[in-house]
DNA sequence: GTTGAGCGTT
């Protein structure tokens, strides 16, 4: 059976709010629905809530990052729920409802044999993030430090999960977003993708609630030249598995609701950015290890148009020349 | 005015 999609979340106090509990729960991914249980009788909190994500593996990201979270002076006690059956009426954006199997003979095969049985919620801690460093930061060192070939290895491992359980990969990445971060800037240091793409990836929405980890989109523009210069020292190839520390509560009272509550944004497709033009991948790639201004500038000498560099007087026109030539070859 | 483990009628 699939993972619940929501969280049992026990030891509130009574004086935190669905709207809080949302918002306490939106630093991990967006939030359906936060459900605080009452007493019929007194009218008082019973002290438990229901947070339910778009997806499971958000739900069990939010255990992860969110436990020793302080509400209003109280630890958050947070669980998978036990997902009661009575209360199906989810599960639907999630496609059509599986068909009735009148079939009662048991499937021949086994289900899930070959499964590789990841346990998300046993995954190796991974590197520590100091207070004052950016997650991004240490997932650049780790990666920094980790030979070409023990990153092959890593990325063949991922291939060969990705292609032989999709599913189990989706739920690996979904809720361990720096995993997914790591791997595309692995990706781009050994020049799988193209830098451009980063163009492309469209910005979450303003009103995104902060995640537990730098969205995509704000990816560093730069990254260490790769292969490491300096010889590095040898790690276990084991993922980075970098995670922040759920930041401060905050402690905002928020106005009761009387209003049917949904918070957050559904995981919807943001519509694609317009792409402009780019240089070629390699020439990317050499840029990206330079400062910003540096890059900048290069950037745009690199694009000039023949017309645009004859209408330079003799002296600039010989720079932009000299930096054409040397960066982009016989092609200057 | 009170409460503190818990899996769901605000």
């Amino acid at each position: 059976m699939a993972p619940s999609r929501t969280v049992f979340v026990a030891n509130l106090a009574f004086d935190v709010s669905e709207e809080q509990l949302a918002n306490v729960f939106s630093e991990v991914g967006p939030v359906q629905s936060a459900e605080i249980k009452f007493d019929n009788q007194t009218g008082r909190p019973k002290g438990y809530a229901f947070v339910t994500f778009y997806d499971e593996a958000t739900a069990i990201s939010a255990i992860r990052n969110l436990r020793d979270t302080n509400v209003n002076g109280r630890t958050l006690r947070i669980e998978l729920s036990n997902d009661d059956p009575a209360s199906s009426r989810r599960r639907r954006d999630h496609g059509p409802p599986a068909p009735v199997n009148r079939d009662l003979t048991p499937p021949v095969h086994a289900p899930y044999r070959d499964e590789p049985n990841i346990d998300l919620y046993n995954l190796p801690q991974g590197q520590e993030v100091l207070p004052g460093e950016k997650a991004t930061d240490v997932i650049s060192r780790t990666l920094a430090a980790v030979t070409p070939g023990q990153m092959q290895e890593v990325m063949a491992g991922v291939k060969t999960l990705i292609t032989s359980h999709p599913e189990q990969a989706r739920q690996l990445l979904a809720s361990q977003p720096q995993l997914a971060y790591a791997l595309f800037q692995a990706m781009l240091l050994m020049k799988i993708v193209d830098p451009s793409i980063l163009q492309r990836i469209s910005p979450l929405p303003p009103a995104a609630p902060p995640t537990n980890f730098p969205p995509v989109s704000q990816a560093p523009t730069s990254f260490p030249p790769y292969p490491p210069t300096q010889s590095a020292p040898t790690y276990p190839a084991v993922p980075a598995q970098t995670y922040a520390t759920a930041p401060a509560t905050a402690q905002t009272s928020y106005p009761a609701a009387t209003a049917q509550p949904s918070y957050g944004y559904p995981p919807v497709q943001q519509p694609t950015q317009p792409t402009q033009p780019a240089l070629p991948a390699h020439l990317q790639t050499a840029l990206a290890s330079l400062p910003e201004d540096q890059r900048a500038m290069l950037t745009q000498v690199l694009q000039l148009t023949p017309d645009q560099i004859n209408r330079l007087d003799a002296g600039q026109k010989a720079t932009i020349m000299q930096l054409r030539q040397q960066f982009l070859g016989a092609a200057a």
